[in-house]
DNA sequence: GTCGGGCATGTTATCGCTCCCGCGTGAGCT
DNA sequence: AGCTCACGCGGGAGCGATAACATGCCCGAC
């Protein structure tokens, strides 16, 4: 490695300053494009630049308090697809907003203090998106609200904190409405003729049944069905076959509504093993619509999440919050929808 | 609570210097770990600092030329199973080293110039790690390395640029042997009886047959079978039903190997809806053993990768880069590996 | 006794950039 | 002619940290 001889400067605006034959402040107007500057100057500098291939230091940028364009994505798993469909989303707005997004993973065990995420921003005045889909991320949100109150930060959360919240339109939360989807979902089953549906929640981000869940209870309450208990899983197909082993063994159970499509994929997994055919003795509708859905077997039924939109829309609250005179983004997403396939269905046979 | 006024500056190692009575040189001192401190000293700006809740400022660290204990990563897509893997093993060991990882998404349609990907990093001298799976990221790698022949840049790569390079175990170059893999799998596949293998390609990191191509070739070849042409596809599931919906008319076609395992399930989907019984007609083996694969119907035959030991030893790669006397982490992953299930067999009945 | 050397600490320079302020110039107004 | 003022531009002060150098101080060695 040749890297003795290079102790090789990266150009800086004083460099191009000083081969123009212009101020290191003339440079920095050019390169902001500010106004004060005449055309031929600009002309001249950015073709110095240009020759000299200069980029400004974003580092150097964002400590002189200059605007600083960068942001840090708190979120649980990368894998996960919401989660990396979310991320997708935002690091595309921001990239086209000239951001740089940094990206931090929370352990879903470990306990989060305010101190313990300040750390990870490097600055609890760094702008950051939290993606708050289940507890480790509702606990980093509300550190760093609690850190200081007026710090640019943007929750992607299951709902808003409250009524109120919703109502006034909270500028720092995004939120799908997944409630009245799962409503929606659970009573489309109902009306295939189930005489009720099993749910299988993920973590939610509070102790209690998440939106998805509670969209599914009220429609069994009000159609006036038993409420099977809600089983806990993790988010993996995995924790979804393993809950469906234990489900299927009863005939009864002709419905069951995932939290999202991997467990979906597990009781289907589960059904196979069980001899259950899916969807004529038993239906299956996940959440979530990731790639692999629509080619599973059977194919999937579930609903479609906009986690891109939902991305975009969280980077383009962050960016107003910050500079608010900037070109406002579309800041809106899909409304869930349920996508039919093939493993819902009425009931055909008796298992 | 310091400040409830929102007075707007983040307490600094001024402030800390102040209120303990020393210099700021001397709280750096302290945060840094350096040895020429009086412990009583210490303990009073440690007691200061944790009274004060003072952060480092990561960008000033940077600026100063301190170890800048940042990397950026450039990948094509964190939607993808074997990109997503990767970021989130590079992502944990660096959040263990307390590096922040910044993410930059390159499309894999816009052509990367050194300059384009210079401006991604905000410095030309941003430790990097590129995720060149395919031609986009290897030209993005390839126009870092152009830039400057020694800033630290480790390439997570399907292979080595050439064998001397691989002989002297780059240090700037991590890659999954895949080629074998795949060899072992087509062999696999014959040893089950099938006349010859078809090939699903992904998009290669070259305009030729990716290493896994290579694999299944040159087994093909070495058992003196006829080779199929590959067919060229994207990497979503789609890609492999459509393309596996023109390969399985011909009969002819019993064992299809595909270049990862979301183009397996499309494959699989095709193979329902043509009535090819798998594994009874119709072999099917895919790449990467997504988390999913194992709950697929039926459970596909795949080749684990260790993507995420892949990124904890690309990471380590670049931390040894940056400061070489950092402590070794483990720079190892494992083999691929076959992974048999449901969905290759013996042919049983022909079509 | 004096000198050299480690130790704990302070002082100053620097990183690359943006902000604030000030200076000259020429056009436009009174 | 005098005054203002926008324009184009430069000078200097930070931003928050680290690095390099400087300073006392105490102690053992010659």
């Amino acid at each position: 490695m040749p890297d003795m001889a290079s102790s090789e400067r990266v150009t800086s605006i004083w460099d191009i300053a000083r081969i123009t034959g212009v101020s290191h402040q003339t440079v920095s107007r050019v390169i902001n494009g500010k106004t004060n500057v005449k055309a031929s100057t600009r002309e001249l500098v950015l073709r110095t630049i240009e020759e000299h291939g200069y980029t400004p230091s974003t580092v150097a940028r964002a400590l002189a308090g200059g605007t600083a364009r960068t942001l840090t994505v708190l979120t649980v798993n990368t894998e996960l697809y919401g989660c990396a469909a979310t991320l997708r989303g935002i690091e595309e707005a921001a990239r086209l907003a000239g951001f740089t997004v940094a990206i931090s993973v929370l352990e879903p065990g470990a306990a989060r203090t305010a101190r313990d995420v300040e750390a990870r921003l490097g600055n609890p005045r760094t702008p950051a998106i939290v993606i708050a889909f289940e507890s480790a991320g509702v606990r980093a949100l509300s550190a760093l609200n609690a850190l200081s109150d007026d710090s640019p930060v943007v929750g992607v959360v299951e709902r808003p904190d409250s009524q109120a919240a919703a109502m006034a339109a909270d500028p720092t939360r995004v939120w799908i409405d997944d409630r009245s989807a799962a409503a929606h979902a659970t009573g489309q089953l109902l009306g295939l003729g189930h005489e009720t549906v099993h749910y299988l929640a993920p973590p939610s981000s509070t102790a209690q049944l998440g939106q998805r869940g509670l969209g599914w209870q009220e429609t069994l309450v009000a159609a006036g069905r038993r409420v099977p208990d809600p089983v806990d899983c993790e988010w993996t197909p995995r924790a979804g076959y393993l809950a469906g082993r234990e489900l299927l063994v009863d005939p009864a159970v002709t419905a069951v509504l995932c939290g999202n499509d991997d467990l979906a994929l597990g009781v289907l997994h589960a059904a196979r093993e069980r001899g259950r055919a899916v969807p004529d003795t038993l239906s299956v509708v996940g959440f979530d619509d990731a790639p692999h859905s629509a080619y599973a077997a059977p194919t999937l039924t579930t609903v479609r999440m906009d986690f891109e939109g939902l991305g975009r829309a969280a980077f383009a609250r962050l960016h107003s919050l910050l500079e608010p005179e900037a070109p406002a983004l579309p800041t809106l997403w899909e409304e869930p929808e349920l996508i039919v396939r093939e493993s819902a269905g009425p009931l055909r046979r008796t298992v």
